[in-house]
DNA sequence: CATGAATGAGCCTTCATTCAT
DNA sequence: AATGAATGAAGGCTCATTCAT
């Protein structure tokens, strides 16, 4: 009988995506992710070389699960290139905390040359995905690019803006968006 | 004859900007503001009760800048709503120092509840602008409230996107955006 | 009236230097000098960029006082050769407290490669500093050497030999041995 | 059939001298000699009750070899006094390792009395030894205590000093003063 | 014998804040 | 208005030790 794991690898990573989630990589703190774990900070140490060490394993995971689970999930069931294409969508309002920690990682890379690096090849495939279903159904290169573009910001940007929009929801204001794009 | 302020107020409010656009909220460090203005860090307890009183201000300034003076600027000048809206998208990509610390206060407004609050009024107030602007040329609510949200999510979402776009510039296809919306 | 210096850099140091002569380097701990002292070691960060800068300080002390001023304190009377000699050994033995920082530091120079450069420097002018002196009465180049390497060796290592003398003390055998090494 | 032992004590032992020899007690750290053995620490602690337990291990260690070992090979081979004296300086220059672990003992003697009284012990018994030899061809007591003292201080000593000799190597210096010994 | 996992104390360092001058 | 000095609370990391398997 295998001796009981206390605290795997894992529930450090889960528990360093929610603090990244709610608070950017500067609130990935080893204290702070012991004590929700209900375990003392020294033992982080044997799972991880130091602090970079999770916090590269955050964007590994990340990098695994916000781009190759979702394409892979907006492929399976097949369908032509629109139906993909709401599915792509579908998945993106239901990512939940997986998309906070995209949006935290955005910033992040706003001063880390790294971690930038690694979000412009992460994005880089989104966009040559999505570049793919539009040109299925755009005949213009031009429209295809600019398709693309405003669908992924409009995707990104619109956690970024707070503002309200009168007697609409924000969801039925990017459906009309997306609606348009669609066409 | 009193002695000369050697570093008023507003000279640890531009450096708190500039620290806030480079490095987010965590990086507004008083002893690193202190280091750039070569004065000791005790001076600041003059000016301000403390670090958040220096971080509200920071947020004043720039509600103040971004918002008041920006709309004063796409109308000076007159012309029609679509020579306002050239002229709001055009500073915007000018905004330079300021357009950091507006994409950083997005990100933490994500964690603090009285900084998103400070955030929806102020994008209230844009968005506003922006659905008069075009409304000024198109009948349908809808339409309205699509392109000003697409408009402003796009504006601010593609700073946090970090794609190539094969043979073009990022502005190439910010363009191509942008006159399909003005169409 | 100048404001009160607390805890000025040289109490540091002194401390310091006491922490090395009884324990090594690695007893010169930031914390326990802070409770030596009945401060705070966040005080420290005042007075040193870092641990290392300490350690330095501690060098630097070392090499001024135990080369410079003995040297200078052997040469302050005049007198003929043996006469400078015979204070310098007196020196060696009131050295005190200093003499054990000197033990220490020679031990931590074999582990550490720019300690070692340190002592090589501060031996060699020690060292020239007896070959003038024995120079003095002695022709022969080999008889010279001899001396000052067996007078250098014999000061230093008899710290590092624990053996008993039967009915002589350690004071005593010295003398034996310096008397040899004046003739 | 019993499991073979993998990593018997004396492994351990000899991963601490060598870590005694290369760092002083401070280096000798269960975790760093388990990672050099290749083995996992727990498995310390089936030989040894604590970390203390290893450094007396230590301790014995050195005084068998270093003492018994080198006075029974000075005197193997028959010969007079001075034969034996030339071997036991010739064995002193090689050494090797165990003399590094000898000059890290006496260094650590300075601060942990308990090894400082083994030191005694163990000095005492090697100037016992010089003595009985210097004491074959003089005559005069206090020649042959200053000549023994003066041979361990040199030899023990000479490691401690970082000196350059000019032309001379630190060999040729030191064979000067071992034929003035021998006289 | 040995591993995997964890604890807890201790250390270095940073930083907001305070205070006397 | 500003400095020099200090405090205290964190936070990152190391390491001896323990324990179940």
């Amino acid at each position: 009988m295998a001796a009981p794991i206390r605290t795997p690898r894992k529930r450090w990573v889960d528990e360093g995506l929610r603090a990244l989630a709610a608070g950017g990589p500067g609130a990935v703190r080893i204290e702070s992710l012991a004590r929700a774990l209900g375990v003392s900070k020294g033992g982080f140490y044997w799972h991880f070389e130091s602090r970079g060490a999770l916090l590269d394993d955050l964007l590994d995971t990340w990098e695994r699960v916000m781009v190759d689970d979702v394409i892979a999930r907006a492929e399976a069931g097949g369908g032509d290139a629109r139906t993909r294409l709401r599915r792509l969508f579908a998945q993106a309002a239901r990512a939940g905390d997986l998309l906070k920690v995209d949006l935290a990682i955005r910033d992040w890379a706003r001063r880390d040359q790294a971690v930038a690096e690694r979000l412009k090849r992460v994005d880089n495939r989104r966009m040559d995905y999505m570049r793919s279903l539009f040109g299925d159904f755009c005949r213009d290169d031009d429209e295809v690019e600019a398709r693309s573009m405003l669908a992924f910001s409009v995707f990104i940007g619109n956690h970024f803006v707070a503002a309200d929009h009168g007697g609409r929801s924000r969801k039925e204001v990017l459906r009309l968006i997306t609606e348009r794009l669609e066409a």
